[in-house]
DNA sequence: CCCGTGACAACAT
DNA sequence: CATGTTGCCACGG
């Protein structure tokens, strides 16, 4: 493991599979370093290889994403997680009560290294 | 070369 | 239960 945790985090989001998302804090976690999930947003806002690392496969702990600092703007993230199957929790969507913004479902789609 | 900031998360108050 | 603050490492100025 000579590599640099910011490398790391690449090949960790690299794996993650269409359909499922990862949150900062679990890549960093996977990546050796759970405190340093702020270093695997700094790490994707690098994006050494845009298009190969699926940075929008990686939302916030509580299923968020990063605002107005997507890939191309605020939403375009979620069409593309939604191209690839993974659930969205709607403001009505019931069983989650609060949940105002646009959230990914954890709970169904989080990825299980 | 030194200081501050930054796609977050967890703990403390 | 909600809000504020700290911790972590790397990179820019």
């Amino acid at each position: 493991m000579g590599q640099t945790f910011n490398t790391q985090v690449y090949d960790i989001v690299r794996r993650i599979p269409a359909g499922c998302v990862a949150t900062y804090g679990q890549v960093a976690a996977l990546a050796g370093r759970p405190r340093n999930a702020r270093m695997v947003g700094y790490a994707l806002h690098s994006n050494p290889e845009p298009g190969v690392i699926p940075c929008h496969r990686v939302v916030f702990r509580d299923g968020s994403l990063a605002p107005g600092f997507a890939f191309g703007g605020p939403g375009r993230q979620r069409v593309l997680l939604e191209s690839e199957g993974v659930a969205f929790t709607e403001a009505s969507q019931q069983g989650n009560a609060g949940a105002d913004g646009p959230r990914v479902d954890l709970s169904r789609c989080q990825w299980q290294a």
